[in-house]
DNA sequence: TTTAGGG
DNA sequence: CCCTAAA
C-alpha cells in the first residue's frame, strides 16, 4: 500500500509507504536536500532527521550546500527522513516511513517525495526492488494531504506520531518499481500531475530528476540483523561508514555545517583580522592572564600538523548466501588536529569541554574529504566495488587505509569562548592544519580502552588500534566523540544546543488557544493539551515562546522579526496575558 | 519534574 | 534556546 499525503497549500507533503503486505528485503534510500534553498537566512539551518529506531538515529544540520543522505536501515521498524522547515517552510518537509514486514522476500520499493522550497524542483528518489519489473503508475489518488493544522502541532520532523491515516490505492504490481518524480510533475503537485514510474536495476545509482541526487545506496536488510544505533551527532562533520554483519551500511552525508548557530555564537565576540585570524574583541587583550591553564598536546602525532588519524581494521566475511562477501571495518579512533587550548583557571570543566568541542567542531566543521587508500595508493574510482578495488578477502587488508582531510582549508584560526568566569578561553591550532591527509590503518594492535582516557590531553591523544581478531562492531567512522569516554560523550551530546526551530503560525495559534484556556502558569498542561505530539516542544519551550509572544505583541510591527504572526493572534496573546495576570 | 525567570 | 533556583 502506498500512502501519499500532500498537504494543503501551506502544509507538508509526504509520501508514505507501508509495507505491511509488501515484504521487504532491501531498499534504497536517498535523500537530497538542496542547500541553496537554505541560504536566505544566515542563522538558519535545515535539519535533516533520519530516524529509524532502533537502527538509525541521526540528525544533521546543513546549510548552503546540498546534502546527500543515504542510509541503510534494518527492517523491523519504521524509518523516516524529515527535513526541518524552520527556514524553508513547510513545503520542504519530506519524510519517509517504512514498515517492512519480518519476512523479506524480495526487495521492496518505496517512493520518496521531496518537495522543495518552491515546488519548482522536486528531488527524485527511487527505491526499487528486484521483483516485479512492471512499472507502477502513481495516480493522484496516491497523494493525500496532511492538514496544515499540524495535527496537534506535531512537527513534521516528529514522526513518533503518525499523521492521520492517508488513504490511497496503489496497483498491486507496485513491487519492484521505481518512482520518479520529475520537476514538472512536482511543480504542479497541487495541480495533480503525477510522477511516472520507471523500472531500474536494483543496484544502479539513479540520477533521475535532479542532478543533486548524488548517490543511491543499496543494501540488504536482514530481518535478523542485530539492531544498532547508528548515531553521529558531532555537530559539524558527519561522515559515517560502517560495515557490519551481513550488511553493508553506507552512510554518506555531506553537511556543510552543523552548528552554524553555535559557531555564530562562538564568533560573536570575535572579528576576523586581515590576517585571517579570529581576533577576540574583548577579553583577549588581557592576554594569557595569570591563572591561565594551558594544555598542550604532546603526542608524537602532533607533528603531523593537525592531521587526523583514523585507525581501523577490517575483515572480510563470507556471508552464507553466496557471493556476498561483506567487509567489516572499524575505525577505532579519530584524531583531531593538534590544538592549543588556553582557559582561565576559573573556567568550569563544563566550559572546558565545550571549548574543546567548539575547537574540534570548528576545525572539522566543513566536513571531511575521505579517500580510500590501498597499499598507499588512492582508490579513485568511486564506482568500483570493493572487490574490484581489491578490498576483499584474499587481499592484504593491512594495507587498507583512509585519508581524512578537512574539506576547508581555512587559514589558521583562533577561537575564543567565553569562560564561565567571564574570562575567555582560547583555542587555536598550533600548526597549519589540514594539509596532509593522515591516515593510518592498522589491524594488529591492542584493543583500545577508551575508558582509560580521562584528561582532555589524553582524550586528544587516543591512538590505539583494534585487534584484527576481535569482532568488529559498527562504529561511526569518524565520530570525534569517540575520543572521549562514553560517559563524557553523553555529556557532550547533551550540551549540544538544540537546533532552532521557530514556531509556525499554526503552532502559535495552538499555543494561544491553549493558554487562553489554561492560563500562563500551567505549561505542562499546555504542552499536553496542544503540543502533546510535538516531541520537540517542551513545556519550557512553550513558556519561552509565550514570553516572546508577549514581547512581540508589545512592540511595533517594524521591530518584529521572523515569520510574521497575525495581529489577531498577538492581540489574543495580550488579552490572555492580561487576563491571566490577574 | 515543573515553574518561573534571567541569560 | 539555555540554565537553574525553587517548589
Amino acid at each position: 500500500m502506498l500512502d501519499c499525503v500532500p498537504r494543503s497549500a501551506k502544509g507538508k507533503r509526504s509520501i508514505r509507504k507501508k509495507f505491511e503486505d509488501n515484504p521487504m528485503h532491501r531498499f534504497d534510500l536517498l535523500a537530497t536536500v538542496a542547500g541553496k534553498l537554505l541560504t536566505e537566512e544566515e542563522d538558519s539551518s535545515t535539519l535533516v532527521n533520519i530516524t529509524g529506531p532502533p537502527n538509525l538515529k541521526d540528525s544533521k544540520n546543513v546549510k548552503n550546500e546540498q546534502v546527500d543522505v543515504s542510509n541503510l536501515f534494518e527492517s523491523e521498524d519504521s524509518v523516516r527522513i524529515s527535513c526541518d522547515d524552520s527556514v524553508l517552510g513547510p513545503d520542504h518537509i519530506f519524510k519517509k516511513e517504512l514498515h517492512p514486514t519480518k519476512e523479506a522476500a524480495s526487495a521492496p520499493d518505496f517512493p520518496i517525495l521531496y518537495p522543495n522550497k518552491l515546488g519548482k524542483e522536486s528531488v527524485l528518489t527511487s527505491i526499487k526492488g528486484d521483483g516485479d519489473k512492471e512499472p507502477l503508475q502513481i495516480t493522484q489518488d496516491d497523494v493525500v494531504k496532511i492538514g496544515p493544522d499540524m495535527y496537534n502541532a506535531v512537527d513534521p520532523m516528529d514522526m513518533d506520531v503518525k499523521p492521520p491515516p492517508l488513504v490511497s490505492s496503489v496497483p498491486p504490481h507496485e513491487k519492484g518499481v521505481e518512482l520518479v518524480v520529475d520537476r514538472e510533475s512536482h511543480k504542479s503537485f497541487s495541480g495533480c500531475k503525477f510522477p511516472t514510474i520507471v523500472t531500474n536495476n536494483y543496484h544502479r545509482p539513479h540520477h533521475i530528476g535532479d542532478h543533486r541526487i548524488r548517490k543511491l545506496l543499496a543494501s540488504k536488510i536482514r530481518k535478523q540483523a542485530p539492531k544498532r544505533i547508528y548515531k553521529e551527532e558531532l555537530s559539524n562533520t558527519e561522515i559515517k561508514s560502517a560495515f557490519y554483519s551481513k550488511k553493508v551500511c553506507y552512510a554518506r552525508q555531506r553537511t556543510r555545517k552543523t552548528t552554524m548557530f553555535k559557531r555564530r555564537n562562538l564568533f560573536e565576540h570575535c572579528s576576523v583580522s586581515p590576517f585571517g585570524r579570529q581576533v577576540c574583541n574583548q577579553g583577549t587583550s588581557k592576554g594569557p592572564a595569570k591563572g591561565t591553564i594551558k594544555f598542550e598536546e604532546s603526542d608524537s602525532l602532533s607533528a603531523s600538523h593537525g592531521a587526523s588519524v583514523a585507525l581501523s581494521s577490517m575483515i572480510v566475511q563470507n556471508s552464507s548466501s553466496s557471493q556476498d562477501y561483506h567487509v567489516k571495518l572499524n575505525i577505532k579512533s579519530f584524531k583531531v588536529p593538534e590544538l592549543f587550548i588556553e582557559v582561565p583557571e576559573t573556567a568550569t570543566v563544563g566550559s572546558l569541554k565545550r571549548t574543546i568541542m567548539e575547537a574540534v567542531t570548528a576545525v572539522l566543521g566543513n566536513g571531511l574529504h575521505v579517500s580510500v587508500l590501498l597499499q598507499g595508493k588512492k582508490v579513485r574510482d568511486d564506482n568500483k566495488t570493493l572487490r574490484q578495488a581489491g578490498i576483499s578477502c584474499g587481499n592484504k587488508l593491512d594495507d587498507l587505509g583512509f585519508s581524512l582531510e578537512p574539506k576547508s582549508s581555512q587559514a589558521p584560526f583562533q577561537l575564543t569562548v567565553r569562560g564561565d568566569s567571564e574570562r575567555l578561553a582560547r583555542i587555536q591550532p598550533t600548526a597549519t592544519p589540514f594539509r596532509q591527509p593522515i591516515v593510518t590503518f592498522s589491524s594488529n594492535c591492542p584493543e583500545s580502552d577508551h575508558d582509560s582516557v580521562h584528561s582532555p590531553t589524553n582524550a586528544l591523544s587516543v591512538n590505539k588500534t583494534p585487534s584484527s581478531s576481535q569482532m568488529l562492531v559498527p562504529v561511526p567512522s569518524m565520530d570525534l566523540l569517540d575520543l572521549v569516554p562514553r560517559r563524557k560523550l553523553r555529556q557532550s551530546e547533551l550540551s549540544q544546543r538544540r537546533i532552532r526551530r521557530p514556531f509556525s503560525v499554526a503552532e502559535v495559534e495552538a499555543l494561544v488557544e491553549a493558554v487562553e484556556k489554561l492560563g500562563t502558569g500551567r505549561w505542562r498542561d499546555v504542552k499536553l493539551r496542544a503540543f502533546d505530539k510535538a516531541k520537540h516542544r517542551t513545556y519550557v519551550d512553550l513558556k519561552d515562546k509565550w514570553k516572546t509572544l508577549v514581547h512581540t505583541a508589545s512592540i511595533s510591527p517594524q521591530q518584529r522579526r521572523g515569520e510574521p504572526v497575525p495581529q489577531e493572534l498577538l492581540d489574543r496573546v495580550l488579552s490572555a496575558q492580561a487576563y491571566w495576570s490577574q
